[in-house]
DNA sequence: ATATATTGTGGGTAACAGTGGGTAATAATC
DNA sequence: GATTATTACCCACTGTTACCCACAATATAT
């Protein structure tokens, strides 16, 4: 049971085989909403990731790129550099899919995989990249967490 | 799968043959809708590239320029420089659009061209001309983007 | 404990996409 | 009107992708 539809939350281990595939957790899959049509948008993160968003989600911001005027330089820069990277792709009758090389590239993933729920979008990494983050994270000052915790009660 | 009509996203490399005929995506072509005849409008872009717009599209824009009183010299002059450029063209059996010599010369592509999903419209680049805007939209002072970034949530 | 379903992984094959070139129809030039 | 240049249409080749089936490992149910 899932709680949220479009929620992921964890972190699984998956290997990509020789044609670039890579599966999906059943437990993601099963928590995307029918009206995803069974794909996803795959696109660089913001940190040396992948992002992957349920189609229904990345719509909504496609509808919010959509109202931004190409006059402004700085919105069609924002614009490119969003969307340029980004890929619908449709999960296999295995539930897996497809990573194209600019994406493989970009994360440096080349056999293992690690995913990991965001709450609304997922995330994929080489595992070793994701060790170095993850020891930055707990060199954070912890003062530099006031102004969330503010925002959100753990 | 495309999300929406007229929708594009994504990166795709092409080459343009002795012919000057550049080939449009597959994905880009599935996603046109059926009223645009197989016709697209290809003009001069904002930056040094080439926009691409559908048919139907384009029309709705005209019509918004339809609406620009001439009696302001600078909407006499954004009208003329928006349309001066513009011709339709359609689409050959192989999904090809042959690019004029005004176009080429003015986007100074040659053999490889970098096609780009900009939402609701398509950006033709010499892929050396790419590589700087993108180097300049990371020397972009994020501050530039606080504000979209309060508006559109990735 | 055994049977059954589900999940992760691998590989073969047919369909399709990107590219190039030939030929006929059209337009431009002399 | 004849000749040349340009454009549009058709066919062909090649590599990639998408779809299908298969199997092994794990989890679930009886």
């Amino acid at each position: 049971m899932t709680l949220n539809k479009n929620t992921f939350i964890g972190e699984y281990s998956y290997t990509v085989d020789s044609k670039g595939r890579l599966n999906i957790p059943s437990k993601f899959r099963s928590s995307l909403s029918k009206d995803n049509k069974n794909s996803l948008v795959v696109t660089r993160g913001m940190d040396k990731c992948v992002w992957v968003y349920p189609l229904v989600i990345w719509k909504s911001i496609e509808d919010e790129l959509r109202k931004l005027s190409s006059l402004s330089s700085v919105n069609r820069s924002f614009i490119r550099n969003t969307v340029r990277h980004a890929s619908i792709v449709k999960l296999d009758k295995q539930g897996r899919i497809a990573l194209n090389q600019n994406i493989i590239t970009f994360s440096n993933i080349s056999k293992n995989a690690l995913i990991i729920g965001m709450v609304n979008k997922i995330e994929i990494w080489n595992p070793s990249y994701l060790t170095n983050i993850d020891d930055g994270f707990n060199k954070i000052d912890s003062s530099q967490f006031d102004d969330l915790s503010n925002k959100i009660i753990l």
